[in-house]
DNA sequence: CGATCGATTGAACTAGATCAAATGGTGTGG
DNA sequence: CCACACCATTTGATCTAGTTCAATCGATCG
């Protein structure tokens, strides 16, 4: 079993240390809700994977829009970049503990880039796979089916990130995400016990709206 | 100067021997249009990259849906796969020519996944900011624009796909996709020469309808 | 020169966006 | 502890963008 030793808490972030079976220190960060780990356009440094809650990749276009390159979940590392400055910014959506591999070409950093590439590239695929789905239900109905497999949960999903967010990265608008969940509720295929938990009553209904 | 040697070429399908700089070999299969290059489902073995043409990935969803994951063009790297199986088919479209790197845990293809996995994400990453644009306009601005960059081109672009299979990666329908290319061409943003090959008249006006 | 398949165009319909208003939940101050 | 204010979300009504279905056009190949 992984143990972690919290050090330090003042003003929403924490440093501690998360330390590995065999014996290595990793730092680990603790963020408060919304915080900016890093932002775009900052020296690509590290390469990064949360441990506790969710981070959301952003940028802002040429054009002044912003566009959601994903959200991220425990287990699953983010920071890669092959250009000298982040091209996205990475910030938490709750609170949310992030660990820091290093510099992404530095020894430290080796086994886990190794490790860890193949899977980053899998789960972007499995990414854009959900945004072309054709229409707003399978959209929707992809991306909770998705969550439901990277929360390794049968029923219970958390959405910790807001509706709008969702939206935006789904290419919708934040009304019809809602008139779309609500939907889904009156159908019986999910149940939303609060705003940022949803039941997932009937998974594979929800697969069989995919790709329709 | 790299240098191709051509060993066979029956049926459609040739072998060569890519003699790369230091007298190592890489083995070169040449295809014909519309072949099958690995089948989704079929042994995970290979690690392979484009080096003329275009290469398509897809795969069928258990409700029997087609689903695009993407165009590949030369220098850009396929096939890696976190399971043993594929999980997509990969077939030519056009006269393609693809380097084989062998298994993707060999030793021969360990310094190409190395150099290449980063890269492959950065394009795919690009890829899905495609997707989410909002409007069938801003996709396919995204799609051309897109597709200058990764075909190294200030202005003309080869479609070698069909329309069909540009929609289904756009998640739209293809006659969505045609009349929005009739009225980039009415706007004079592009011209189409042929049905594969368009000219990107001001690459600029295109970027401003992404992601509006 | 016809046959076939893909692409385009047209017309009707529907899904989703947009604008506007109402609701609900959370935190703050009285 | 309650009332208010603020924000995100939901709901409603309208309008537009995109799909669907159908017909036409065009290129390629026997």
């Amino acid at each position: 079993m992984e143990e972690f030793q919290l050090h330090e808490y003042a003003g929403g972030i924490a440093m501690a240390y998360h330390v590995k079976p065999n014996g290595a220190q990793a730092a680990i960060s603790i963020y408060s809700s919304g915080e900016v780990i890093y932002r775009q356009g900052d020296p690509a440094g590290g390469l990064f994977s949360v441990t506790f809650g969710c981070v959301m990749l952003s940028r802002v276009t040429r054009t002044g829009n912003r566009q959601i390159s994903g959200f991220f979940l425990p287990g699953e590392t983010f920071g890669w970049e092959l250009e000298p400055e982040h091209r996205f910014s990475a910030e938490t959506v709750g609170t949310s503990s992030v660990q820091i591999h290093g510099p992404i070409h530095s020894p430290q950093a080796a086994e886990w880039r190794q490790s860890e590439l193949v899977p980053s590239l899998t789960l972007l695929r499995e990414q854009l796979m959900i945004l072309s789905q054709p229409t707003a239900d399978s959209r929707v109905a992809a991306f909770l089916d998705d969550q439901l497999t990277r929360q390794h949960s049968a029923h219970r999903i958390q959405l910790p990130m807001h509706r709008f967010d969702i939206a935006e990265y789904l290419g919708l608008s934040p009304e019809t995400v809602s008139r779309v969940l609500r939907r889904f509720g009156l159908m019986e295929l999910i149940n939303a016990p609060s705003i940022h938990v949803i039941d997932v009553l009937y998974p594979e209904g929800l697969r069989k709206i995919c790709s329709r």
